[in-house]
DNA sequence: TCGTTTTCTGACCCTATGGTCAAGTGAAAC
DNA sequence: GTTTCACTTGACCATAGGGTCAGAAAACGA
């Protein structure tokens, strides 16, 4: 579906850089086409034709399609987990959340081929990241559970299930990104100008916030 | 990836019923293969196998694949519409929005699969359903933001933007089927109890019903 | 019972696509 | 200049999978 509308190329001289640019390349390509074909949608012809490569220069890159689709998912999972510090070094819920908010919104606008490809990913199962799942998300979540639920005994916020809270930061930031288009399509076909992502922002802000009890 | 295990079968004389019955028995397994392996994972005789049904069989009732799969997206379309009406017979933000929380909680709950068939459709880029995203769609939100701005004007919940409030409805209720994965991966590969529903529902209305200033 | 209509199905076709390979190319190392 | 080695690529292979079809088998009506 998406037109090869090739990814920009930087040529640079030195060697090492060309494996490190070539592999930026096809990541950059095999995540916009996973995203918008999904992982069985997507052609290895496809993603070669928006890196600007030859198919053959991809399987000398990475061997399967399914070890292309593995790093693409691994890599979103990283920038994913990177919006945790918001989380830590926070006194309260206000900045806490907020800042936890914020970060996801924004990963959300930058990143939106990435979240798709992870929201599938996880709607057919998990088959390539279980294993994430069940140890450093099952990890990081009970840590902020913890950190919320001494919030709460702290009254800083009122008694919610942490849980369910962090579910619904997870839905609603991700939201923006995975229903992009529908987004787009009810905003009469434009993407959301820089005005109306703050706004989102801040509902989503106020009304979790508020909702909690934290303001 | 999902093990053939046959959609019961209900066979009946009448010659009329053969047509209806077949195509429900098409119908719910192409909705649950979809839904774990996409439009592109799936293949005809995956869903062949789980309706129980040579693959011949398949092509008689739906001409081709896309047919099929056209008609799993409008009936999860149409199911996932009919929540609307929880929200016209309400007098105030309370008891509206209370009700489509419920509805479409239920239908997280009962219809998973469909619901990730339509999350996957819309985030690549709505190819078979945006005429409905286009008409349909638009003039309900529209609808509903008139609603919501008048329980505003009224006085009867804080001024937050109706649409953003939409998003947040949708993405919250739908996380709990699109994600369910996930969410029973966290909860020790346990499916959630009918405890766990009933609390994440009234987790998620508490928190959006107090946010937005209505209770 | 017999003809007609609907349903069923194994066998087949053909394209798309993931993956391979062997022969290049060219920049650096010596 | 020559060797080396990472990189490049067109041509090719094998299989999977959507779709077809002709004929069999039920189901039904008269």
């Amino acid at each position: 579906m998406p037109e090869p509308a090739r990814i920009s190329r930087i040529r640079s001289g030195r060697r090492t850089d060309i494996r490190r640019e070539n592999e930026r390349l096809i990541l950059d390509a095999a995540e916009r086409v996973f995203a918008e074909a999904g992982f069985g949608g997507a052609t290895m012809q496809l993603i070669a034709d928006m890196a600007g490569l030859p198919k053959a220069n991809l399987h000398y890159y990475f061997p399967t399609k399914e070890a292309l689709y593995r790093r693409v998912v691994q890599n979103i999972f990283e920038i994913w987990l990177d919006a945790a510090s918001s989380f830590d070094d926070a006194a309260g819920p206000v900045e806490g959340i907020g800042a936890y908010v914020e970060a996801k919104m924004e990963i959300s606008r930058r990143h939106p081929h990435g979240s798709k490809v992870w929201a599938a990913e996880v709607m057919h199962g998990a088959p390539v990241i279980q294993d994430y799942l069940e140890t450093t998300l099952r990890d990081w979540t009970n840590g902020r559970i913890s950190v919320i639920q001494r919030w709460i005994d702290q009254g800083q916020m009122a008694p919610i299930n942490p849980r369910h809270l962090l579910y619904m930061l997870w839905a609603t930031t991700q939201h923006y990104a995975d229903f992009g288009h529908q987004i787009e399509t009810l905003n009469a076909d434009h993407p959301l100008t820089d005005q109306q992502w703050r706004d989102a922002t801040d509902s989503v802000k106020a009304i979790i916030l508020r909702g909690i009890g934290a303001v």
